[in-house]
DNA sequence: GCCTAGGTCCCGTAC
DNA sequence: GTACGGGGCCTAGGC
């Protein structure tokens, strides 16, 4: 595709705002967070009516440069390249892509006012931990939830029957070595700012590492073994895929 | 346009490995390490040459939903839809797009054998510390960057000229409460290993939040103001700003 | 705006 | 494979 016909089509789809996806021969150039070039090589270019730009190599998920929403785009025909310079003033941030070769362009005026409904979170667990205490301990009482306490912010937290604080931290994934420092810095912060030796700290998650354990214990925490909900516990999880496969 | 003619040349375009772009109105369906529903809106569906597949909405820079590489495309016409479904045996994942109405199919055997290059990571910074260690101090002597010691995996490691050790945690933008509890950890694990208790400990990075520097010196460990290598310091950001914008 | 923490994080790397 | 830590992380929620 010639070059000016392309700038003018990309130029009449962002004034519609459309989506727009350009496969192109192209280098990108990066600065501001870090700086980044890559040289040239087909790839997959879309615009997004927020601002929003990604370029794509044709394997991997994530895209290999980008520049985030309310980015401003700038043509023009320089020699024998197509230059699409990105520019967002929030971040300091410009991205320059050098297209050589125009595959195509492609463009549509998406509508989509749906949302993302998920299940599964961490959040979905220390809801399940709130309603259900049992699952931690029978001597456990939870008192809030997912919430910024003034010692930090808690997934659940609460007490056993003699009155000491108990406080949970879920992992819906194995907990490693950061799970049990975060842990031993809520533990600490809630000791300090009550004035209190005693808290109980517990890790829920549907496993552990080693290393992790091991510090776990060390600092008289202990672990319990919970899964999120609506995640496959492993023995599930490998009879799903001999049932499927 | 049609179910049919839509499915036949997604599955043409499959077989000769091209990277796939499907506009569409469709619903959204995901099963594994949670589950996720999306009811019918517009959407940018790609498919890529290693099983890949993203689902974008008209806005933002993160896909709605996804499948890693290596998943399993299959389709097939379902009453009043296309029904794309796609498995990963590795991951025990199903996600499943019914598309109700396809806009426009666009296809291409993109070719890219360029690697991006990135400057300005944590590795830059920890590497320049390695060679000018007189911007952490006069007296600082490092012997080690980025490896993983018997201690853990060390940013920056040497001694004083005491002989006692330094552990600097290098960090690209501002250091949280996160980083004093992992800088933490390195220190205690070297004090344990080598049975010492003079251990110093540094944190490197161009910002620190009020929080985690009250933190840092309640445990004495102390902070450095540098900037990784090809990023603007604070300053030189908002000066660049006035100038480009 | 900063700070905090999760994420279907992704991704590389060392063991 | 698991585990650990960075990322131009991104994104949401508080303050």
């Amino acid at each position: 595709m010639e070059l000016y016909p392309a700038m003018d089509e990309i130029n009449n789809a962002l004034k519609k705002n459309h989506i727009i996806v350009i496969f192109s021969n192209c280098n990108v150039e990066y600065s501001g967070r870090a700086q980044s070039f890559i040289a040239k090589g087909d790839r997959m270019i879309i615009m997004k009516h927020d601002g929003t730009i990604l370029v794509h190599k044709p394997d991997g998920r994530t895209p290999v440069n980008w520049m985030p929403n309310k980015s401003i785009i700038e043509i023009k025909v320089e020699n024998d390249s197509l230059e699409i310079t990105c520019t967002n003033s929030k971040t300091s941030e410009v991205m320059i892509i050098r297209a050589f070769n125009i595959y195509s362009i492609t463009s549509a005026p998406l509508v989509d006012n749906e949302q993302l409904r998920l299940l599964g979170t961490e959040k979905d667990m220390s809801d399940m931990l709130y309603s259900t205490p049992s699952l931690i301990s029978e001597d456990f009482t939870p008192v809030s939830r997912e919430e910024q306490t003034k010692y930090g912010f808690l997934d659940v937290f609460g007490h056993n029957s003699k009155g000491e604080l108990v406080i949970v931290e879920c992992k819906r994934y194995t907990a490693g070595l950061d799970s049990v420092t975060q842990l031993r810095r809520y533990v600490e912060r809630v000791k300090k700012s009550k004035g209190i030796t005693k808290v109980q700290g517990i890790i829920a998650a549907p496993n552990i590492s080693q290393n992790a354990l091991k510090m776990l214990t060390d600092w008289g925490f202990s672990y319990k073994n919970i899964s999120p909900p609506y995640r496959f516990s492993k023995e599930e999880e490998k009879q799903a895929k001999i049932n499927e496969f």
